[in-house]
DNA sequence: ACCGCACGCCGATCTTGATTTCCATTGTGC
DNA sequence: GCACAATGGAAATCAAGATCGGCGTGCGGT
């Protein structure tokens, strides 16, 4: 059940870069089972096997250990993102591309997505800038796309951009929940016929 | 700046119901400024202009208020969205006036959706029933018109619908943060068109 | 192989902030 | 004029984040 197996040798001592991590694998499993209010420094330190003083030796506070966590994984998705549509240069294949990038974020290990998909902390102005900056950064290389192939304005492509990375997200996790009724590939596929058709027939559809 | 003009006669003696929906009105403008945990219930007491016991002489905690005014909207987007789709039988019209509809929701005075969209106690569990509950519903009455117009599978259905609903809920959210670059009603029949293209394209589409 | 140092670790505690409740007071309808 | 209900200020309660001083272990020098 945890994710490093080595469970509670509570007193081994590991050199500090190797504690570092294990307390940040710790701390996504708390962090994404009940997000970031419901989640218990005292329960993330037990679930690393030390003590709190440790964690508050690593980072300042619970905010700063949060922040750490999302910061990766808003540069993972961010980077996976751009990954895709970098993939190829035709635009058919670089929707199936960045709408395959999101389905395969959601199935990254731990369930780490709900950090950037479902933090309950974007009321906090840090969380917010970093979880928006997450949609808008791929909503912005999508929205570039959008305008080389269609001729739309700045401001529509990047309506267009946006709301196509909202229905690869929210797809996405609910593929997730519904898993095993449909395969990834099929909801991939399907998702990016809608979203490429959606596009396609653009510049001169009324 | 309150959503009631009669700010602060604080001695004002009121029927229970209307002091019921003042504390509502009040609960509404805290909660969608700070979001669920950095809203206290003294200012919430304070903003309608009465003192904290009266607050739990109406709710029994800070939940029970929370879910109360969650109930509201909820069933308020659900409600638009059957209203659009009911509103004409061509398909066409159904998928612009369902768009129409989260464009319409998000605009609603004080910015209530955040408590659909964006709440931050969605980890518990009748919060989360009923946040997951009007993408569901919203979904479903989509994937039903998508069934009879493609001839998906019911799974396929579902998991456009809620895509098309993903994409409706945060391309309506982006639009409102950049209010004033695109009018309404041009950023509602834009996306509309990008989802009606999408899905009139499918049954036979490779 | 032995000694001393430095560092990582721990149990116990402090502090803060928010929800929830209690009692004296004030104003109201009969 | 009187009983009653509602109100307000203040206090009890509690959970969780953050901290303090000492302990034990592994490592580098001799």
């Amino acid at each position: 059940m945890t994710a490093s197996p080595d469970a509670k040798p509570r007193g081994t001592r590991l050199p500090r870069m190797a504690r570092r991590r294990q307390l940040l694998d710790a701390a996504q499993e708390v962090f994404v089972e009940n997000g970031y209010h419901a989640a218990a420094m005292d329960e993330i330190a037990e679930r690393a096997g030390v003590s709190k003083p440790v964690l508050y030796q690593h980072f300042p506070n619970k905010l700063g250990l949060y922040l750490a966590l999302l910061d990766l994984h808003v540069d993972d998705m961010v980077t996976r993102c751009r990954e895709a549509l970098a993939s190829t240069t035709d635009n058919k294949q670089r929707v199936q591309a960045a709408i395959g990038a999101f389905f395969d974020f959601v199935s990254t290990q731990g369930e780490a997505f709900r950090l950037v998909f479902e933090s309950d902390l974007r009321n906090v102005a840090p969380v917010r800038q970093r979880v928006e900056r997450s949609l808008q950064e791929s909503a912005e290389m999508i929205s570039q796309v959008i305008q080389e192939d269609t001729g739309c304005s700045s401001d529509e492509a990047h309506l267009l951009g946006v709301g196509l990375v909202g229905m690869a997200e929210v797809s996405a996790r609910y593929w997730l929940t519904s898993d095993g009724s449909i395969p990834k590939e099929a909801a991939t596929q399907l998702m990016a016929r809608l979203a490429w058709r959606g596009i396609s027939g653009f510049p001169r559809t009324g």
